[in-house]
DNA sequence: TTCTTAATGAAACCATGTCTCAACAAAGAC
DNA sequence: GTCTTTGTTGAGACATGGTTTCATTAAGAA
């Protein structure tokens, strides 16, 4: 991930503001730094623990406040996989694929798209009267191959 | 759904116990008395709320202690659409589908089955160097298309 | 019927997340 | 730069969904 990337991000996301009439304040300026300073998903409290790195006023209400901007604006995406807490994943792409394959021995995400999938999920909903709004897929899987291969980039996978 | 089928479940997860060697107790039996009584999906506290009504004593920590029984002996799915508590589903049927249409409108649940997208993902994982284990799809959808032919059969849907 | 021990209910507890409100600070007006 | 308006903030109370503890109860084997 380049650096102008990050940069770009960052100004979409004052733009989102400055359209909404939102004000941009040094708070939600250390939260998009501490998003955009990452590649990795991460949680709410790591969000929060990391911004305080940055700046120790960061409270944990302003945190759960400007995610639910960064989702809008979707420049961050929100991910469930069926635990407590949700994910959050940096989107510097304009895709808005919601695909997941979580692996369940290294823990790594990896995000992709299946035009091919849409077309049949479409399908499947006219057949049952209903119009697909949006969609959401998530593969439990396994980096067996990856491994046996030795290119499984985990820290986690030896 | 018949009346031998829910019977049937029923003696299903008392065999289940019994194979585990753990005891039938009111309690359970009321629980599962209560869980394939309906053919709605529910909430925990939903069916805390239920199971109360045939047995007062019937307390929180054993209905949640039972979920986990009753998904682990597949006799009830457990799905997350991303809200703060999980959906349960009695499940009749042996199949292991995961993929659900939630309406947006009317808030049904649809369960579907397709071994087209089960291809495609499997084509994927192994693309991406992964073995698929599991998956879960959920589709957001909008019931329009029954509510204009009137034949959209909740409450909620005029 | 007795005995062992798993299962239970009540309530304390936990974690994630939301809300309230007085204090603060952006940003436009001057 | 200073003033004024008003959206935003931090601290902590609160809400919610769920789990754990522990004394008591009741399955189920003997």
């Amino acid at each position: 991930m380049e650096k102008e990337a990050r940069e770009e991000v960052k100004r979409k996301f004052i733009e989102f503001l400055e359209k909404k009439d939102f004000r941009i304040t040094n708070q939600r300026r250390v939260i998009i730094d501490t998003v955009f300073s990452t590649d990795e998903h991460f949680t709410a409290e790591q969000l929060l623990e990391w911004a305080r790195e940055k700046d120790s006023s960061v409270s944990r209400a302003t945190v759960y406040r400007t995610l639910p901007l960064l989702t809008e604006s979707n420049l961050v995406h929100e991910m469930d996989f069926g635990k407590p807490y949700k994910f959050y994943d940096p989107n510097y792409s304009e895709s808005p694929n919601h695909n997941h394959l979580i692996c369940e021995d290294c823990e790594k995400i990896v995000e992709f798209d299946s035009e091919k999938i849409e077309a049949i999920e479409n399908e499947i909903g006219d057949k049952l009267g209903f119009t697909v709004k949006s969609q959401n897929l998530q593969l439990t899987a396994s980096c067996d191959t990856l491994k046996r291969k030795g290119t499984c980039d985990k820290k986690s996978c030896s």
